[in-house]
DNA sequence: TATGAATGAGTATTCATTCAT
DNA sequence: GATGAATGAATACTCATTCAT
């Protein structure tokens, strides 16, 4: 079985695990690669873990806590005005990008590899999707309830959006080499988007299609 | 290279090898099984494909292309009005959205499993993204230029911030049991976010970490 | 089935293949790559042999034929002195010299790749030692018979131990780059041996062993 | 290269290929049948040799091992008289015979199989072939210069034809189904050819081609 | 007659997993 | 607990051979 008490050691498989699939990728990884890493016997892991893919799931789950750890930080329900909003999208906004910023094996993980590892985990990473998407929900609901937030915002869809937002300076993070120097110009973009809207002020932009 | 000429033939290997990728992972997926689709030998996909490898570029270039006929179907630099802008973000929204939800495959090919086969195709991916980006900054340059968009608008970077929404819609759809109902509502709930902000008329959202 | 007339194209496939085989190896040449040597469908090589077995086989036959041609090409029974024989030695030694000088591929195929083929072809082999072994005894109960050779020779083993001699000189060509310089000194060495001994005059080498 | 230790496995590894090599060829053994032989599971033999051909290769290198240490048992400058070097080439014939009658396999490993691997498996046979002539060099240079062997002795291609004849024995007795009979007279054959030759005695056999 | 597209038998190799020590 | 030797399921890929054109 794979039950085994040492929770340190079980720890240092997952880190050592988190970095290798992220450096070689999932299926080029073998679990003699994730021990070797650690100076440990391959057949040790299988003390803590049923099999290869029990350790892509939970440094799945790890690293998607990490970044819920994030996103929950903050009190939706506390906000009371637009500025304390915008204020709570550009901390959580820096939070997330230090994250990716420091762990770009983060990234590799949560955006590339693990997804493709079966069903199972893609449908992990979908229901962490959801629940991320609850939060920011709750940010703009909360918003809503306090009239600092369009009364007709769609605002389950709209959260969605958002995130989407903030999810791909994620992976932009991940994808650049040196993501440090973006960081502010990032947030400025994602704020001024959702704070001030791209419009030139005075222009009028509804088209026949826009909402009523 | 392609050993064999017979453009028809090979279309349907990419056909097969495109649904087959996408329904059970590209790791899980067996050259017999692409060649078993098609009721073909399988050592005959070694006639028109080097190797599996080669399979999964050839399937990811098609799809990023016909992701890439949407996105340049429209002319950046014809637009002469907010109104117009909106309504063309609008139009590439539908035609994208249609695009996902017609082939459901075609998401999780690009959102998940071929970005994980070697680093090689996760590379075609980046640039697929710096593409679209440039695309996507080409009409916020226009807009600039034109007026209707704010004079002080980080351009590229806000490119990206815009695709981040667009293709979380399109990974929505991968993930959506039914996708269509959603559509209005995501094209919807982006158009308005970009246009019309999601501030309530009459506040104020500067804080005191944003512009000017 | 496998019976064509044209018997040009069908040397010319057995050129090449006598070509091909010696420069990547049996196993690792493909019946293509002896038909694209020629600039023909390699469909078409199974319109003049049965398969690509058949093929080495042919190529060995000839090969062997070839070599048969020098061996036979003197007559053993005209001989009627020492120094006639010596003579005849000489001659076939030059002739096999150049044989396999001027076809640096007779040697690779005889001595090396087509003896490991199956063991139909292998037999084949050893069939020709045979024969060579008995053209060899033809000459040497010839000279015992004249007189000019020792009564008491073992005119079977013997023949094969001057055989050995003569196709480690073959063999020898094979291996060496330039060949050329060495004949001469080859063939002195085999005559000598066989004609003048190695022993220094007057030395008595007889060992307790030796024939009584 | 070699990955694990135990050298009685990786041994008996070895002699289950040098006896399936020699009895199927090495292009129709797989490496099942040699695990197969052994009773072990064919990964093992990965474990010991990184591939088919890393096998063969050491399959060779101990074959011609064997040889040599026949080669190299007697000492070429210990020798003092022709009677005391017949011996020697008597013994040493004894026991190449009795090295290839009594494995039956190794003259069809190193004669047929092995050399048509590929190419680096033919030079080391070449390699191994030259050194066999340095050591009858070796021998007939002591002769020369002991004075008991001719002065004009072209040591470097006599010995090569000395080998011929020896190794032509040791090819007989791979081809023979019962070689034992034939011991005695092959040696006596070769030694006669060597210190006997094969005129009648008071023949003259000078040719006009002969050294003068 | 010549061709080469199609085929699939055959095999080397990898690596997750087990379990005796 | 820890180890790593042993295992064998699984599969990508080759290429001799066939046969419709």
């Amino acid at each position: 079985m794979a039950r085994t008490a040492d929770p340190h050691r079980r720890q240092s498989i997952l880190d050592a695990a988190h970095s290798v699939f992220a450096r070689k990728g999932y299926a080029a990884t073998g679990i003699a690669d994730v021990a070797g890493e650690l100076g440990i016997g391959h057949g040790t892991v299988y003390r803590y873990f049923q099999n290869k893919r029990d350790v892509a799931a939970a440094v799945l789950d790890r690293a998607l806590e990490r970044i819920a750890a994030v996103v929950t930080a903050e009190d939706a329900t506390a906000t009371r005005s637009l500025a304390e909003y915008r204020a709570q999208v550009e901390r959580i906004g820096h939070r997330l990008y230090e994250l990716f910023a420091a762990d770009r094996a983060l990234g590799r993980l949560v955006f590339h590899d693990l997804g493709a590892v079966d069903d199972d985990l893609r449908e992990r990473l979908h229901a962490a999707h959801e629940t991320f998407a609850e939060y920011t929900a709750a940010y703009l609901r909360n918003g809503v309830a306090k009239g600092f937030l369009r009364a007709d915002l769609d605002v389950d869809t709209t959260a969605r959006v958002v995130n989407g937002m903030i999810f791909e300076g994620a992976a932009q993070v991940t994808r650049t080499d040196d993501p440090r120097p973006l960081r502010d110009r990032w947030i400025r973009a994602v704020v001024a988007l959702m704070f001030d809207g791209i419009a030139q002020h005075g222009e009028l932009g509804r088209s026949e299609h826009g909402p009523g």
